[in-house]
DNA sequence: AATGAATGAGGGTTCATTCAT
DNA sequence: AATGAATGAACCCTCATTCAT
């Protein structure tokens, strides 16, 4: 039950960030609407930075799983992107809020250098870069630049998800999250010039 | 010369947004650093705010020029869009803090409904959605969803400004946004897969 | 045993007092620091207030005890004077700390009237007030305005022990506090000027 | 009339400090009866800890300034001592608030060593003991622990300013601090014992 | 136009105290 | 008797904005 509560803060939190923005957000408001006291807040959190770090932190593990998952599957490295791609839109679709936030709170605290969020911004796209890396040297990609394109395909994945997030239509937006995993997939590996 | 003093407003205010982020800035450190009173700043823009609205609306202007060039020379889709990717890696080249500005600052985009801000982070998207969906009608490129090819362009493009913005060294980050316009129209016109 | 407790929570609460000053102590701090729960302070006390209230009655306590057994003893006024001034040296050489505290921690002497801080700051002048005044009547000593000196022989000991208690090495406060009786006595009693 | 407004809350804040204690005693409620903004405070102070140190500051200047009087006069050990005592009672007399706060807030901010706090409450026994050192040499006093015989004074002191400060009755407490000098000169230059 | 001292609402955080277990 | 999570009033301080000079 313990848990429950920093859960509670932590989803609650998510809400309304993503609603208002960090650092429009008070704790007086996060307290509010979770139904607690301010207090109780900083018996599980000890600053409101900590708790936008908490919520990166529990994303930045659910893709280090999805990653984790991806390698022990028996593919190739396209269905391996696609697969990850999914899984992340997937969750996007299922709370877009968490999408709102991690492609809009970037701004750090900047006290710690390793705090959560950087680990999320800068760690992803290296795994990528990796990944793409790995993929120059069994042939299964041509040569280029793999940081470039590790960085532009986070990227993309945030330009989709903001475009997904700021679409008030449930309808349409759950539709551009179910496609944008195989969309942006074809885009990466085959371009997008007419048949040849 | 009343202009100089608004412009010498905006340029300071590039370095400390850039460097302390929009939230963490002062109007007095604004003021200290730009060499001038605090009240001064407020003879030029109505609040803090203000002034960041004007750096993104002073940044979406030169887009739209570039794009108005884009589409006077008589060329393809894909030199368009190589032209257009250069002139903006070019922007950021020359000054880099901007480029943190613009991937960094995209908070309350519910304040006043049309802020420049807006208009920056909605209207590139749909507008390069735009240009996508005429050149899949001439056949130029194939079918695919413009609003998410659109929307990953310009998520592209803003990941490899985080990549370079926030890589110290002052010549790999020369070097990745030499490379980048190329390299990324690359990749969204050609793909990855290495057989052809 | 259940003064067990509460002697536990004086004696905890004595050293953190003296280490960071009543008002910088917290009482989830004395709590963690004594080994029990915050909650059960509340057992014991119905304040922190009351906490250091205590502590000053177990110390005025000690310091009646000390008269008491003075009264008793058929000695001279001086000789009684330089017991009690012994003892209470021992006393603070014993637990510095203690000393710390009863020199520092006069703060709010209004909230409740009758407090035992009150009384140890107002009495202690008080009664060696009272015990000059005898002395004077018996010719033991020469007229002098008996509250002025009470309070300045109460001042000069709070004086040393402010100057033992800040003193880091042990050895040389432990020699401060061995001579100050004797040598505060003299002081009182003859004076300084070197001709006699 | 910069400095007014500094010397205003300086003032004001004697006044609080004197009648609920550091502790007690908010920001805004030196604002409020100072009659400016909270903000206007830290406009001129740094935080509420700096307001106390300024108190500090600005009464050990005053010491000092006597001191350097009563080097340059032309007198005995035994006048330097009375000259000192007495300006230092005329001017609790002035002010008792001031008083109260020298004998009362001795809890440290402890965050620089180096405040005028400490300056105070270590520094003028010092001074006090190098004065009896130099006249233990010339041989106008007897030999004692000068470093005691320092701390006894001031504590003396501060015993004395304790009594008056406390004492409700104005007529009594001019009466006290009138005579304090030279009651404590005599006590301290002849001691307590009946004429010999 | 320029100044910068004054403003005060509002924010993050603390911590003594309570009370259900 | 003991616990410690929950509480929320209260505090210190910040900073965008104003306005008299």
């Amino acid at each position: 039950m313990k848990q429950d509560k920093k859960e509670l803060i932590r989803v609650t939190a998510i809400d309304i960030f993503a609603r208002l923005g960090f650092f429009n957000t008070t704790t007086d408001k996060i307290a509010q609407e979770a139904g607690v006291a301010v207090g109780t807040i900083y018996n599980y959190f000890r600053s409101k930075d900590e708790i936008l770090e908490y919520i990166f932190l529990v994303e930045l593990q659910k893709r280090k799983e999805f990653y984790e998952q991806a390698i022990t599957l028996n593919m190739s490295f396209t269905d391996r992107v696609r697969h990850l791609l999914r899984k992340h839109f997937d969750e996007i679709a299922k709370k877009p809020e968490v999408g709102q936030i991690l492609v809009r709170e970037r701004q750090f605290p900047n006290k710690n250098d390793l705090t959560a969020i950087t680990k999320y911004l800068d760690g992803i796209p290296k795994l990528l870069g990796t990944m793409l890396h790995q993929a120059q040297e069994t042939g299964e990609i041509r040569p280029c630049d793999t940081r470039i394109v590790g960085a532009s395909l986070f990227g993309a994945v945030q330009g989709i998800v903001s475009l997904a997030v700021f679409e008030d239509d449930d309808s349409v937006r759950s539709c551009i999250l179910e496609n944008a995993a195989d969309e942006l997939a074809d885009l990466f590996f085959d371009g997008l010039v007419a048949t040849r």
